[in-house]
RNA sequence: GGAUGGGUUCCCGAGUGGCCAAAGGGGGCAGACUGUAAAUCUGUUAGCGACGCUUUCGAAGGUUCGAAUCCUUCCCCAUCCA
């Protein structure tokens, strides 16, 4: 019998935060974050973290993980989590992965697997050089030669990608191709429920603004500035987030305040706009529509009938 | 009242006789993603009975084989003078 696992997920702002504390309570499960800024500590307000008190006594697992000028990445997470899983196993209870980064969530639920090698920066910073030298197309020409299949998939402007496949190649010798391929025929060694919290996008986009309109009278200027004068660098993936790198535009004197607000706002509804593409392709989603559950009671008893259907919860 | 600059497709903005349904950017929409993923990247964006046709560049007329581009009048906007 393959292990529960339960996935609570949609695009920013949907309302999976307060959700999220119901389910694990009705159910009895420890929540596992699967998101990319969360993790940083003393990255409150722009990431929309949640407050201990709003925890409800629900354990939580990989916020405020690190410090925001630590690396993290996939891998980290997947190891991370998995450890954090066999501690809730083993205490009987559920593990209930709750966030918005869907690339995590498809690394722990596929148990996608990365090779043992260590990222090679001064591999790929060669490469980075040989790209803004050369050109993106002439990198490509490299890619297309050691791996003409990755170089079919992989448009040449996408150089963070075209670096990581001749890396791949590097290390391993054999192409990411053939090895994407394979991760991609993986079945779950998990007995989940994969839920997608959605709604209409003029209203969730609509909640962003003034979502972000909130974290401004919450202080994120100044949650930025603390940061900016504790001497974290702007170009550290933490300070990639978005409210994040506004922000520190705004400090810098690069835009005015107003930009930068408006900015955020923009970027967030890609954003949500992108998760939402990536759980479309995601194989297995149970779509739950805001506009059909306006409120979270019934919602939440659609998906306790839906966990019990499956047999995760009896 | 006078002078000058200007009104372009959802927005900003280029275009000054044919190669213009109109550069570029933004936004919208769609997509990719397997060690930075809140990252990185791609496509598409007037309407149709679509290798063609119809409507679009403030409005109405005009010149021309042909106009967003030239002329006339009108309306509006900005700045300056009064």
């Amino acid at each position: 019998m393959k292990r529960p696992l339960i996935i609570l997920t949609g695009p920013t702002a949907v309302g999976k935060t307060s959700l999220s504390i119901r389910l694990a309570k009705a159910v009895g499960a420890d929540i596992i974050s699967a998101d990319s800024m969360q993790v940083y500590r003393g990255m409150d307000i722009g990431t929309a973290k949640i407050r201990p008190e709003e925890m409800e006594g629900v354990t939580h697992y990989l916020i405020d993980e690190i410090e925001p000028d630590e690396e993290f990445h996939v891998v980290r997470f997947q190891e991370l989590a998995k450890q954090y899983m066999e501690k809730i196993y083993e205490a009987g209870r559920i593990p209930l992965i709750v966030g918005g980064t869907g690339f995590y969530i498809q690394s722990v639920l596929y148990e996608i697997a990365f090779t043992e090698h260590e990222a090679d920066e001064k591999l790929r910073s060669r490469l980075a050089a040989i790209a803004e030298e050369k050109g993106a197309e002439y990198l490509h020409e490299e890619l297309r030669r050691v791996d003409p299949a990755s170089a079919e998939i992989i448009h040449a402007n996408n150089v963070k990608r075209v670096i990581r496949a001749l890396e791949y190649y590097e290390q391993t010798g054999t192409p990411i191709s053939k090895h994407n391929e394979e991760q991609r025929q993986k079945e779950s060694p998990y007995e989940f429920a994969y839920f997608v919290l959605n709604d209409r996008r003029d209203l969730l986009y609509e909640r962003i603004n003034r979502r972000v309109d909130c974290m401004m009278q919450d202080g994120l200027l100044n949650e930025v500035k603390k940061l900016k004068d504790a001497g974290y660098s702007p170009d550290l993936v933490s300070m990639q987030g978005i409210g994040y790198k506004e922000m520190l535009k705004h400090l810098n004197g690069e835009m005015t305040l107003k930009e930068a607000v408006e900015s955020v706002k923009q970027e967030t509804r890609h954003f949500a706009k992108r998760q939402v593409t990536w759980f479309k392709r995601e194989k297995e989603v149970i779509w739950l529509d805001r506009q059909e559950y306006p409120e979270d009671d019934r919602l939440l008893k659609r998906m306790l009938d839906i966990l019990k259907q499956k047999n995760i919860l009896n």
